[in-house]
DNA sequence: ACCGTAGTACGACGCTTATCGTATGAGCCT
DNA sequence: AGGCTCATACGATAAGCGTCGTACTACGGT
């Protein structure tokens, strides 16, 4: 494809972000996606946030590659949602689907992260 | 070693195995090891039963070598314990230990796991 | 029209992991 | 004592993952 550069696979104005439906989200997955610490430093951000949340306005101490790395697997594994506004991408928790999959579940993972950080003097 | 074979490194009379203490029990290792689907069928046979369980009681479609492995990864990253007894070694899930730390977050994984099964018809 | 900013794609690297087979050790039973 | 069974140790192998840097795309503002 040489000369086009709008018709390869875009689709219309905002571009679309591939998530899991729900009924397709792992129980092992969401674990998998819930065992590394910077994403679980992501979710704990994201659940304590009201609002979605840019990319960038989580710090992290990794390359912004890194960065995309993650968010993608939280997505995929049905953690997060993400949709692209202007040159952003807002990030939030799927709480709903979440909660109805697995209830209980998520708010148990972020309590657990919360005790654990507050017994390691962190925050 | 050619001749000697019980001074090669025996202690005395039931071989030991190694257990983090609670305090050094990390949720990030909980998590992952939970995140891996025959681990996570051992825990809740595990979590099934009320007695300690023999590691050949859990049928696993994996070899035995692999099954060890599996075994000492929970048991490494403080989800079970595990002794001997004679020539079998002995399973259970370190409950309270986890509960201490992590209050809910195994009954809610465990929960999770049988709405899983359940959805996908499996048992 | 241009540039800057936000994020992606891609390839690379090193480490961890899940799996196996075979050989070995430890304890019970006859 | 000898054999049986449960489980380990030790490679080996192949796949996966976290990390990075660089090059690229997509929007929005000036």
């Amino acid at each position: 494809m040489p000369t086009e550069t709008t018709s390869t696979r875009a689709p219309s104005g905002a571009r679309s972000l591939e998530h899991p439906d729900r009924a397709d989200i792992r129980l092992a997955d969401v674990l998998h996606a819930l065992a590394d610490p910077m994403r679980l430093r992501i979710v704990r951000v994201l659940a304590a946030a009201e609002d979605e949340l840019n990319c960038a306005d989580i710090e992290l101490p990794v390359s912004k590659s890194t960065c995309t790395h993650h968010f993608r697997v939280l997505r995929e594994h049905g953690v997060i949602h993400q949709l692209y506004r202007g040159t952003a991408k807002m990030n939030g928790l799927r709480r709903d689907d979440l909660e109805e999959l697995f209830p209980g579940l998520v708010d148990s993972v972020l309590r657990a992260a919360d005790l654990q950080a507050g017994r390691l003097g962190e925050e």
